[in-house]
DNA sequence: CCAACTCAATACATATTTGTATCGAAATGC
DNA sequence: GCATTTCGATACAAATATGTATTGAGTTGG
C-alpha cells in the first residue's frame, strides 16, 4: 500500500475559503472600496499572489462571499425552523423567537449584508441575484408561518409574503439601530414588539 | 452711490455648496470609498483645487453633507407633520400618511443615508453625532404620534418611542426593497402594512 | 522516478488617488 | 487706486492599489 505523502500545500478550495474568510473581515470592517487585496490577504497569512490566482476580479470574489454567507444563512434558517415546528404545542411565537434566534445578530453579519445590499442596488448583475437569493429566505419564513397557522390561527393566511418581508425589513433595522444605540435598542426588542403587535392588535396585547 | 461691480467670483460658502452637491451624487452612487475628489468635482464643474481648498479631508465632507441632509429632513419632517396636524379630523391614518409622503423615497436618499449609517457603525465619532441627529428626528416622530393621541385612541401612549424606531426601521427596509424589486414591493406598502397591524391589530384590519 | 503541471510567493510596472506648492485673478480695506 | 488678502486652478510629488510576469516548491500521472 504505497501510501501518500502527507500533504503540505493546501488544495486551491482551501486557499479560496481562507480568502473568502479574510475577505468577510475586510469587507465588514472597511467596506467593499475600502477594502484591499492586502487588507484581504494579510488577515490570513497569505500573498497577493494567492489572491490573485484563486480570483479573477474583487467582483467576483465578493460574488463568492455572498453565495458562501447566503448558503450557510438558508441552512441555519431550515435547520432553526424545522426544529421550532417539531416541537408538538409551537405557537407562532415559538416560531418567531426561534428565528430570532437562529437569524444572525452580529455586528459583522450586519456590515456584510448591509454591503450586499448597497452593492446589489448600484450594480444590476447583482441586484437580480440578490434578490433571488432574498426570495429563498423569504419563502422559509413564509413556509414555516404557513405551517404555524395549522395551529396557531391568530395571523391571517393571506398577506404572508408581505409579513415575510415586513419581519425582514424590521429584523435589519433593528440590528442597525441596536448596533447603533446598544443601551437604547437591545438587539430583538423592535422585532418582539412587531409580533405582539401582529398576533394581537396594538391597543390590547401590548405591555 | 459708488455702486459695487457685479460679483463675478463665487463666495466660499457657495463654492462649499457646489461640492457639497457634487459630493451628495458621487456619494450615493459610488459610496464613501468610492467616490473620488475628482468624482466628486467635475459633477459640478470644479477642480479638486476647489474642494481641497474648502475642506479639510473627506471625512470633514461627509461630515458636513450628512447634517446638510439632517436639517433638510428636520425642517421637511416638521412642515409636514405641522400641517398634517392643522386639518381638524386627523386622525393617526392621516398622519402616517403624511409622514410617508414627506420622508423622502428617493433612490439616492436610500443610498446615502445607507451610507451615513455604515460609516457611523465604523466610526465611534460619527455614530455618537448620527445618533444624536436621528434622536431629533424619532422626537419628531413621537411628538406627532402624541399629538395624534388626542384624537385618536387606538394608539397607547406608552412606547411610542418603540413605535417610532419601529416605523423607522419599516420604512428603510421597505425603501430597499422596494428600490431592489420595484414590481414586487411597491414604496409604501410595507410601512401601510404596518400602520394597519398598529392600529387595528392583524386579525381584524387587514385586508 | 522523472516529466509536466499547479499554485502561491516575490518582484516589477502601471495606474489611480491624494496632498502640497505655486500662480493668477478677483475682492477687500485703507 | 493701490496693497493685501482670498480663492480656485494648475502643476508637481508622494503614496497606494492593482495587475502581470517570474520563480521555486509541491503535486500528479505515466
Amino acid at each position: 500500500m504505497s501510501r501518500r505523502p502527507a500533504r503540505t500545500r493546501p488544495t486551491r478550495a482551501q486557499t479560496r475559503e481562507r480568502i473568502l474568510d479574510g475577505a468577510l473581515e475586510a469587507f465588514a470592517e472597511r467596506g467593499f472600496h475600502g477594502a484591499t487585496q492586502e487588507d484581504i490577504c494579510e488577515r490570513v497569512g497569505l500573498s497577493r499572489g494567492a489572491y490573485n490566482s484563486s480570483f479573477r476580479s474583487k467582483d467576483e470574489l465578493f460574488f463568492a462571499l455572498y453565495d458562501r454567507v447566503i448558503e450557510r444563512l438558508q441552512s441555519r434558517l431550515e435547520e432553526a425552523t424545522a426544529s421550532a415546528l417539531s416541537m408538538p404545542g409551537s405557537t407562532a411565537d415559538n416560531f418567531l423567537k426561534a428565528f430570532i434566534a437562529s437569524y444572525p445578530f452580529d455586528r459583522d453579519w450586519y456590515l456584510l449584508q448591509a454591503e450586499f445590499g448597497l452593492y446589489a442596488l448600484r450594480h444590476p448583475a447583482m441586484a437580480s441575484h440578490y434578490a433571488e437569493r432574498q426570495g429563498r429566505i423569504l419563502v422559509i419564513i413564509e413556509g414555516a408561518l404557513a405551517d404555524i397557522l395549522r395551529e396557531d390561527s391568530r395571523i391571517v393566511a393571506r398577506d404572508l409574503p408581505r409579513i415575510a418581508r415586513l419581519i425582514l425589513a424590521v429584523h435589519e433595522g433593528s440590528m442597525f439601530q441596536g448596533l447603533l444605540e446598544p443601551h437604547e435598542v437591545t438587539s430583538g426588542e423592535l422585532l418582539d414588539f412587531l409580533v405582539d403587535l401582529m398576533l394581537a392588535g396594538a391597543a390590547t396585547s401590548v405591555d
